[in-house]
DNA sequence: AAAAAAT
């Protein structure tokens, strides 16, 4: 096993990014600020102490949709069992096709059930596999095999079922790799969410109260998810009802099960656009996908892909992945066996809109996952041609979900250009209060840290060897080779360890994060790459071997462990090369109730004299930079004052999206009315437009 | 310093 690891553990080449790219994500990058207090903005100001509501977090997918519990593998009987081929009549509500589009024929709206559209045409005649016709494994071709569905005079027409493919997608007992468990329930309670808008729904309580379809609650059930998150509970009412929605949400909240329940369902009740089933006729090479779904990075995009895969078993829906990095003539044999919902990176979609191999023009579902990512890494002109440059219908004509840990003011441009009349939610970190991260501060010097190291595996160790859980232990260092190094020093001292990286093939990163996740390697160490944005359940142990400069960093960071509601430990490697943090680790270790080391605070005042520091003056001191916030800044009108001047954000001089660091600049001389929140949505505020 | 993404 340790061989295996540590095979193919060599550097493999790095493309440099353009010059441009390069630049043009600088340019956007500076607009990326973190949040804080969430739930009770946009009342009254904030109270310092108010609950802290975790970092930006990338949100992620396939966490994201960790509503299910531990239940047993065979528990997949608390929901109502069909026989497979039935067309279900969908129980409950009204045809949502009628909400969703007030613009009588315009686009897909109109017709929905009615189209007489043949199947095979829109399927490209591989729809094969005739319900009933042949159980069991063998036999089928791809594309029509068992475990696909179709869609026929206006009928969805459930696939048979597939042991072999249902134990893929769905993992067995013996498999833990591909369930979920161990999640706290309870604590999913305590997530806050805020939901603001015209005519907001009353949020669901369970997955089959009011709406959804019967074949997805089926799988939704079948991957042992059995209570709705609270992102959920407010996200399928609202998309079901048509809505379009902009979601602050974050990594763990259940966010990918937030739009693909709803979307799914929806697909699965009113079948494929007519328009793509017209299009399709006589089999096109070009793919009409009716669901398109956005997000920054390949990981990402996989993740989701695998989710939907699941969602979508039996269904009529074929899921797709395009990205790059990867073979582009596999993705497009894929994507002609059949596109319905896409996930793809904007990179790679552009490329395959180019070459005429996608056609949007029968998109109903738009969704933008991590959009502040997304305009980190600078892909806003890609999004913009995507959504507004190419056959994309508008924004009337479709229903747009976006979704962002941030709300800073590019997103807020964003949503207004994307967005109709929007449903604006806000919900809180799992664990932001955080009391179920126990967060430790080591004095360690950095000749120390791989003794001090090994003596907590050691320790955890034995405490496993005594019938304690077993640990999933994530390690954050500084650089790709200490990497290398410190996952080759591991496995010499006869632990399993592997290492994630950028200098890594895909391949490897993925194969390090598969065996991670399965528990065959129950050490990984990583850099950056693993500190947002990717779905590692269940860590046990977030070490940070090397501090990150980044307070936010650190948030994101230890949020890999105390994920949904579980308890986690933190373990940081602290010494005077980190004293730019300090301050803010303070405030983040006071927020959260954890013991501060004495040690630690004196270092602070230390650094406090030491000059360059700046302004203390509550959270945002240092670099005048408070976590950021989101709210829906639609609440506060135009004005200047909006809920702006919010203490507990001015202290050091206010952080505008726009400009940087503006307003009271630094010192602490700041406070007032530089605030955060005036530069929301608004230029007038207190730093405003200005030059810095 | 690191990371990400079309070739």
């Amino acid at each position: 096993m340790a061989d295996q690891l540590s095979a193919g553990m060599g550097n493999l080449g790095l493309e440099s990014p353009s010059a441009a790219a390069q630049l043009a994500s600088q340019q956007t990058a500076r607009s990326y600020i973190p949040p804080h207090m969430r739930g009770k903005m946009g009342g009254p100001v904030p109270p310092q102490n108010s609950p802290p509501v975790g970092s930006p977090a990338s949100p992620q997918p396939g966490a994201a949709v960790n509503g299910l519990n531990s239940s047993a593998w065979a528990g997949n009987n608390n929901f109502p069992a069909r026989e497979s081929n039935n067309n279900w009549p969908t129980p409950g509500f009204v045809a949502p096709a009628q909400q969703q589009n007030p613009q009588p024929g315009g686009g897909w709206g109109g017709r929905p059930q009615a189209g007489p559209f043949n199947p095979n045409a829109y399927r490209g005649n591989m729809g094969g596999a005739a319900p009933g016709a042949g159980g069991g494994g063998g036999g089928y071709s791809r594309g029509g095999g068992s475990g696909e569905g179709q869609w026929r005079d206006g009928k969805h027409i459930i696939g048979n079922a597939n042991p072999r493919l249902e134990r893929e997608l769905f993992g067995t007992a013996d498999d833990p790799s591909k369930q979920h468990t161990g999640i706290n329930f309870d604590k999913y309670e305590d997530i806050p969410v805020e939901a603001s808008g015209r005519d907001v729904p009353e949020p669901v309580i369970q997955f089959d109260n009011p709406p959804l379809d019967p074949h997805l609650l089926t799988n939704v059930f079948l991957a042992r998810y059995t209570v709705p998150t609270p992102v959920q509970k407010y996200s399928i009412p609202i998309v079901i009802g048509g809505r379009d929605l902009m979601a602050c949400a974050q990594t763990g909240s259940g966010k990918t099960g937030g739009f693909l329940f709803p979307i799914l369902s929806q697909a699965f009740t009113n079948g494929p656009s007519p328009v793509a089933a017209q299009a399709g006729f006589g089999r096109q090479r070009k793919a009409y996908p009716t669901s398109l779904i956005l997000a920054p990075t390949r990981e990402l995009v996989s993740q989701i892909h695998e989710e939907s895969r699941k969602f979508a078993y039996r269904s009529w829906v074929r899921p797709c992945v395009v990205y790059g990095g990867a073979d582009i003539g596999s993705q497009l044999r894929q994507i002609e066996r059949g596109c319905d919902l896409l996930v793809a990176t904007p990179g790679r979609l552009v490329d395959l809109i180019e070459r005429g191999r996608i056609s949007l023009s029968s998109i109903r579902y738009l969704v933008l996952d991590e959009a502040d990512r997304m305009l980190d890494m600078g892909f806003e002109p890609q999004i913009r041609r995507i959504v507004e440059g190419e056959d994309m219908p508008g924004v009337q004509d479709r229903q747009t979900l976006m979704f962002s840990a941030t709300f800073p003011r590019d997103i807020q441009v964003l949503a207004h250009d994307f967005l109709k009349d929007y449903i604006f939610l806000s919900v809180g970190r799992v664990g932001s209060t955080s009391e179920n991260i126990t967060q430790m501060i080591l004095n360690v010097e950095d000749g120390d840290k791989r003794s001090v190291l090994l003596d907590i595996l050691h320790d955890q160790r034995e405490k496993e060897a005594d019938g304690g859980d077993p640990n999933l232990t994530l390690i954050f260092v500084e650089t790709k080779r200490m990497a290398d190094a410190l996952s080759d020093f591991l496995l010499n001292q006869n632990f399993i360890a592997a290492a994630i990286h950028g200098d890594r093939t895909q391949r490897e990163r993925e194969a390090a994060l598969r065996d991670f996740r399965s528990r065959a390697c129950p050490i990984l160490v990583a850099t950056a790459v693993a500190a947002r944005g990717l779905d590692i359940p269940n860590v046990t142990h977030v070490i940070n071997y090397d501090l990150p400069t980044d307070i936010d960093d650190y948030v994101h960071r230890i949020g890999r462990t105390g994920r949904a509601g579980n308890t986690g430990l933190a373990t940081a490697f602290f010494n005077r090369g980190n004293r730019g943090i300090v301050q803010g680790l303070l405030d983040l270790l006071k927020e959260a109730n954890q013991a501060i080391p004495s040690w630690l605070t004196n270092i602070a005042q230390e650094s406090s004299f030491g000059g360059g520091g700046g302004g203390r003056g509550g959270r945002g001191g240092g670099r005048g930079r408070g976590r950021s916030a989101q709210t829906d800044f639609r609440k506060g009108g135009g004005g200047g004052g909006g809920f702006g001047g919010a203490p507990g954000y001015g202290g050091g001089g206010g952080y505008t999206p726009n400009t940087g660091y503006g307003g009271g600049g630094y010192g602490g001389g700041g406070g007032g009315g530089g605030g955060y929140g005036g530069s929301y949505g608004n230029p007038g505020g207190g730093g405003g437009q200005s030059w810095w």
